[in-house]
DNA sequence: GTCTATATTCGGATAGAC
DNA sequence: GTCTATCCGAATATAGAC
């Protein structure tokens, strides 16, 4: 690679948005200039205008791909009929597709206040979406007698900032692993709702 | 006030944190300018650097009084010696007092990764002494037969993550008073760690 | 203690050459 | 498609007058 100049236009595009991720996940979006960026990717600044229309569109097209995956991924995922077993389903879910992508779970979260107003819509109701499936399995599971939930609202955020606070602390190469998280939050989730 | 120069210094330094602590929760650290923070408080720019040597000071003097309220609070509440009574004390003194002060518990939370390495040692610490406390609770419960709990520390982790997870969605004019919320997440920590 | 003015660096974004 | 060069504004922080 000594040039210096030329076409790579058939990678740099996904290199861009690789290194937004990585540097937006570790210093904030608000910290980290475009600069940085191409800095990364091995490019100039002006080059990155060739893949994003400004800062604020890279940003949004993260977590609005990380949400997609997230929705399509969980209905993909299978989906047993009995609440307790989809329950089960659901936390082991959760934990495992946000562990495969610290990054952009923390950017999901972390730079919502950095969208503006009509981006923040849009992931604020793909969110929505999948909050009221974990809602829908805990309201089922009432009415089949098998869960004791005074309130479907409040223990599916609950329950959601529970699992999601995994990725604050959990490393492969830890104590435990993945199975072992998955065994151990099933556990607390199971019991917190049991009848 | 119809003057434009002259001392304010009795007032004007609770003003400046005041001032910072709302706009670094708002718009995040990095997204806020000195002179921003200057023009909520009414002087220019250069007048705040006689309260602060640098706005990285700024935050993590933020953050470190917020810590250490927490602990001083902690330490003047209620400490009931049996471990069912004091987990419970421990589930509504925590929902109490990040409900008071959403602001700085965004902050806390949020900026770590914007301190400085010597800073971020300073307020790990605090958290972890704050942590422990609780991982104390769950060991002993578990010691006097009351609590099933496989994993101490990991319950700790994800007993917090749950109850702050209160923050991101408690309004004092909505549907659920403090009290309410307290006993909905009070009776899920409950029966999540139950024998 | 606050002001005005400024040193210095860096930010997002664009224009035009290659 | 990427480069170099640049526009223009804004950032932190400091100096010296009042």
């Amino acid at each position: 690679m000594a040039r210096t100049q030329g076409s790579h236009s058939d990678i740099t595009g996904p290199r861009v948005r690789d290194a937004a991720l990585r540097l937006f996940a570790r210093h904030g979006y608000a910290a980290v200039s475009m600069r940085q960026i191409a800095g990364e990717v091995g490019v100039q600044a002006g080059a990155l205008y060739n893949y994003t229309p400004d800062k604020q569109t890279l940003l949004f097209d993260l977590m609005k791909e990380h949400m997609d995956q997230l929705l399509s991924a969980r209905a993909a995922a299978p989906a047993p009929g009995g609440a307790l077993a989809a329950l089960e389903a659901f936390t082991r879910f959760h934990i495992r597709f946000h562990a495969a992508r610290p990054e952009a779970v923390f950017i999901a979260y972390m730079e919502l206040r950095n969208l503006n107003d009509d981006n923040f819509a849009v992931i604020e109701g793909l969110r929505h979406t999948y909050e009221t499936q974990l809602e829908d399995i805990l309201r089922q599971g009432v009415a089949e007698g098998v869960f004791d939930v005074a309130d479907p609202k409040i223990t599916t955020l609950a329950v959601i900032a529970m699992l999601t606070g995994v990725n604050t602390w959990f490393r492969e190469a830890g104590r435990l692993s993945l199975e072992d998280v998955e065994t151990l939050y099933w556990d607390m989730v199971r019991k917190a709702v049991a009848a």
